[in-house]
DNA sequence: CAGTGGTCTAGACCACCTC
DNA sequence: AGGTGGTCTAGACCACTGA
């Protein structure tokens, strides 16, 4: 790191940006590279600060504001960590689906069909890709206790989950994004949803078992991965009968 | 402030509660008990610094937290003020709704009813009143250009609400919590939603131009003002044709 | 006990706004 | 020029963890 006092272009603001953003950009390259994986501790304060050649509390603000992220967690005493979606607490970052009463039953997902495929329009311009790119087409139900809640269809880039297939599914007991974070790679880290409320039709009320024509909540939903790369894409039909979606506006 | 180095119960650490976390308590106490106003500045950091007794980095600190809760905004060189529903750019932090395509359209909120009654369990559960406690009961419509696509039912506590009429929501031009803050002194901080699709009937598809039986977004509300308590209760109906309820997941 | 993150201080200087 | 928040530093001490 160049000091004094930080690197900034000649003139007074345009590109300024103040040490501490520049240390998070290095540590999130870092992170981005798999230097420390999901789960991993990453070097303390101190051990930072001399490596890049500032003080700690710099160091301390760049890690705050990715801990405000998720994407690291603290532990006083221990250290701080790289955040991992095979942590339990975590799971329901990505599902804000609750039972309209009662405690939650441990939820399921079976998976139904997967298979690959060309994008069509739609798909391409979701995921960034080009139009006949090869993507991945899954499908899937998640069940509380025996009552089927939810049916997603996820589309994914084909070129990022190789070996991605039904019997890999099946397989494992891990929930998708922790599958995805520890088998590929491809760690989740931010996520748009666009919520309407649709008439059931077909395959989803078949497997909801709701009549023909009764509402569904759709999801639609963009995950993001380092560097706002969209790489899935989900329709989720929710059966709100006995559940609920519930966000909190802060 | 006691020093030094603060003031804590005699055991290491069951009410521990750091330096910061108490000037930030202060600080809302201030905020709760109007000694500024929403919009006002309040006293630089390093006037509250020797209000408090503490260093600036302290009350920084605190005030950071407070930032972090939409309830202060900071603006460099100007000073820190307290948040305000009056402030436009805070307007769609309570309305997660946006049009599936093209720009935003200027909003217009309708009041159609706005009456007395005393509350039955449900909303007395809700709003943490006794049964039998004065409510007011209103409806309105929310137009994007000429489509309606939200009807609202808002049930609020009668007594922090006291001459609240049709004339009066007729006469603002303000966004509802604009107006509660401004006329009522009661500040929406936060708010919890609870989504779900159902069918349509009644005055609510009427309203919204569909038809008997076809799928609505319903949003459920609780708002809370200082302390948690909660003092809004709103059932939404949002017709989902062209518009969603967006969120973020981070 | 040593090592980690967490808190607090004091002081310097920068960026931005207003007069 | 003078005030505000924003950044950065250096150092001290506290709280928590695990060997």
């Amino acid at each position: 790191m160049n000091r004094p006092p930080h690197s900034r272009a000649t003139a007074p603001s345009p590109t300024f940006s103040p040490l501490y953003r520049q240390i998070k950009d290095l540590i999130l390259k870092s992170l981005e590279a798999g230097e420390w994986q999901p789960g991993d501790a990453i070097p303390s304060e101190s051990e930072l600060a001399v490596r890049f050649n500032v003080s700690q509390g710099t160091v301390r603000k760049a890690i705050d504001e990715m801990a405000a992220e998720n994407l690291l967690v603290r532990r006083q005493g221990k250290g701080t960590f790289v955040a991992t979606h095979s942590d339990p607490r975590s799971f329901f970052r990505f599902l804000r689906l609750a039972p309209d009463e009662g405690d939650l039953v441990p939820s399921q997902s079976v998976p139904l069909e997967c298979g690959r495929a060309k994008a069509g329009a739609d798909v391409a311009r979701m995921l960034g890709l080009e139009p006949g790119a090869p993507i991945i087409i899954m499908r899937r139900l998640l069940k509380f206790g025996d009552k089927a809640v939810v049916f997603d269809e996820i589309y994914l880039p084909g070129e990022l989950f190789q070996d991605l297939t039904l019997d890999v599914l099946k397989q494992s007991d891990k929930s998708l994004y922790d599958l995805f974070e520890s088998r590929y790679g491809v760690r989740m880290i931010r996520a748009e949803e666009r919520l309407r409320a649709i008439a059931a039709e077909g395959v989803a009320a078949e497997l909801l078992s709701v009549e023909e024509g009764s509402p569904l909540l759709l999801v639609e939903r963009v995950a993001f991965t380092y560097g706002n790369k969209p790489v899935e894409w989900r329709r989720g039909f929710y059966a709100t009968r006995d559940f609920h979606y519930f966000n909190e506006l802060a």
